[in-house]
DNA sequence: CCAAAAGTGTTGGGACTACACCCATGA
DNA sequence: TCATGGGTGTAGTCCCAACACTTTTGG
C-alpha cells in the first residue's frame, strides 16, 4: 500500500463529555444538548461537531464547546477516538472524544443554533443518547474515576475556594465510595497542596467551615521533586 | 454550525509504536520502518497507514502492522490522536496512534512493499523520525511507563516462561530505576499472579532460575474481587 | 574451585485504618 | 437550646524499605 493522498476520506468530528459537580444534590452531572438536526433529531447528545481543516483537534473541541454551550477556559483533555464503521448512520465519521471539567457555580449555559436546548443531567439518570455517545460517556466516566485518583484534577470541579468537606464530597461522588473524615483530612493536608485561606463559609446554618484553595505553583514544584499525588 | 456531511475531509491514518524488550542488551526497543515513498522518503518512521472506509481503527492498525512488519496477534492499545494542522506537509492528516507490545523472541520481521526496511532501535538511540513521529513515540513511552505500574501488561514483553530476574529486569528497563531483589520477589509473588512452573532456565553458565508464567485466569478472577495490580 | 547469578528473612519506621466526642454557629 | 455539620487524636496493623550471605551450576 502506498502513501498517496487519494483515498476516500472519512469525516472527523470532536465530541465533549462535560462534567460538573452538584454539591447540593451530591451528584455528578454531564452537559448534553438536544439536537435540532437529523440524524437523531431531538435526541440528547454530547456537544461536538466537525473539525475544520485549519484548526487542530483541541481547538475544534474548544470552539464547539464555546459555540454550543458558551463554555470557555475550562479543563479539557483528550479521551479516546471512536471509529467504528457504522457509528454514524449516514457516512463514515470518526470522532475524537474529549472530556472537560467545569466549576458549575461559574456557569452560564446558552444553547445556540445547533442545539435546541442544553441541560445538565445526573450521570445516573441519563436519557438515551444519540450515536455511540453512551459509550463515549462511559469511557469518560471511567477515565475520570481513574485519573482523579492520581492527578489533582478534581479541583477543576470545585469552586476556587472550598471546604475540606466539599473536597471529600467530590471524591465520594466521583468514586462512589465513602471516606473517613479524619483520615481524609490528614492525608490531604499532609500533601501540602492546599492554601488555608483566612475565610470561612457564608450563609450556613451551622458552624462555618474554613476555606482552602488548591496551590498550583506548590503542586508544580513538588512534582518537580518527584512528588506524586495519590487519592 | 450544522450536521451536514459536506465538509472538506481530512485524511485519517493509524501509526503504531511497537515495543520490544531486549533482555540481553537490557534495553527497550521500538520497531521502525524506512519509508520508500515521499514525503520523508528514506526516513525512518512508525509503521502505519491510511484507515480504509470499511474497517475500524483498531483493525486498521492491525492490518498495517501485519502488512508492514508481519506481526499479528499482539497486544495493541490506542494511545492518542494527533491532529496538528501541519503535521503532514502535503495535506491535512489526522493520525490515531496505537502502541503494541511484542515478545521479541517470537519475532520474524518482514519488510514489505511500503517499507524498504524494518528494524529495531533502542529507545535511547533513535534516528530522526518522519512527521511528528518523535512526539508520538514520546507519548507512547510515557504511557507505557505509567501503565506498566498499575496494569499487568509488562508480561506481554516477556517470553511465556520467564524468571523472576527477567521480570525484574523488565521493570528496571522500562522504568529506568532499580528495584531491590528480595522486596521485588516478595511483592510479585504475594500478588499470586504467577504460576510457578516445573521448569528451569537452560544453557546458562550458573545456577538455573526457576521459570514462571503469568496466570491470566487468576488475574481476571482476582480483578473481579477488587484486586488491583500495582508495580 | 571459581565465577556468576539464584535464592532467601528480619527489623524498624511510616502509612493506613478504625473509631467517637466536643465545638461553633444560626435559627 | 437545639440541630447541624466542623473539627480533632490515638492505637493497632500492615506494608515497605533497607540490608548480606549461602546455594547452585557450569566451565
Amino acid at each position: 500500500m502506498s502513501y498517496t493522498y487519494e483515498y476516500e476520506r472519512p469525516c472527523v468530528t470532536v465530541d465533549c463529555v462535560v462534567f460538573g459537580l452538584d454539591l447540593e444534590e451530591k451528584n455528578l452531572k454531564v452537559l448534553l444538548i438536544k439536537r435540532k438536526l437529523k440524524p437523531f433529531k431531538n435526541n440528547w447528545a454530547l456537544p461536538g461537531g466537525f473539525v475544520n481543516m485549519n484548526e487542530n483537534l483541541e481547538n475544534a473541541a474548544k470552539r464547539e464547546l464555546a459555540e454550543e454551550t458558551g463554555l470557555t477556559n475550562i479543563f479539557l483533555e483528550q479521551l479516546y477516538t471512536f471509529g467504528e464503521v457504522d457509528r454514524d448512520p449516514r457516512t463514515r465519521v470518526i470522532t475524537v472524544g474529549y472530556y472537560a471539567l467545569v466549576k458549575m457555580d461559574h456557569l452560564i449555559l446558552h444553547a445556540d443554533s445547533d442545539a435546541e436546548d442544553a441541560a445538565w443531567f445526573s450521570i445516573d439518570d441519563l436519557p438515551i443518547l444519540a450515536f455511540d455517545h453512551k459509550m463515549i460517556m462511559d469511557t469518560a466516566i471511567s477515565r475520570l474515576q481513574g485519573k482523579v485518583q492520581y492527578q489533582p484534577i478534581g479541583f477543576e470541579l470545585l469552586p476556587e475556594k472550598f471546604s475540606l468537606t466539599q473536597l471529600q464530597n467530590l471524591y465520594e461522588i466521583v468514586l462512589e465510595k465513602k471516606f473517613d473524615k479524619r483520615n481524609f483530612r490528614k492525608k490531604i493536608l499532609a500533601m501540602n497542596l492546599l492554601k488555608e485561606l483566612d475565610e470561612i463559609e457564608k450563609d450556613v446554618a451551622h458552624r462555618a467551615a474554613r476555606l482552602f484553595s488548591f496551590d498550583k505553583e506548590q503542586y508544580a514544584s513538588l512534582k518537580e521533586k518527584g512528588f506524586n499525588f495519590t487519592l
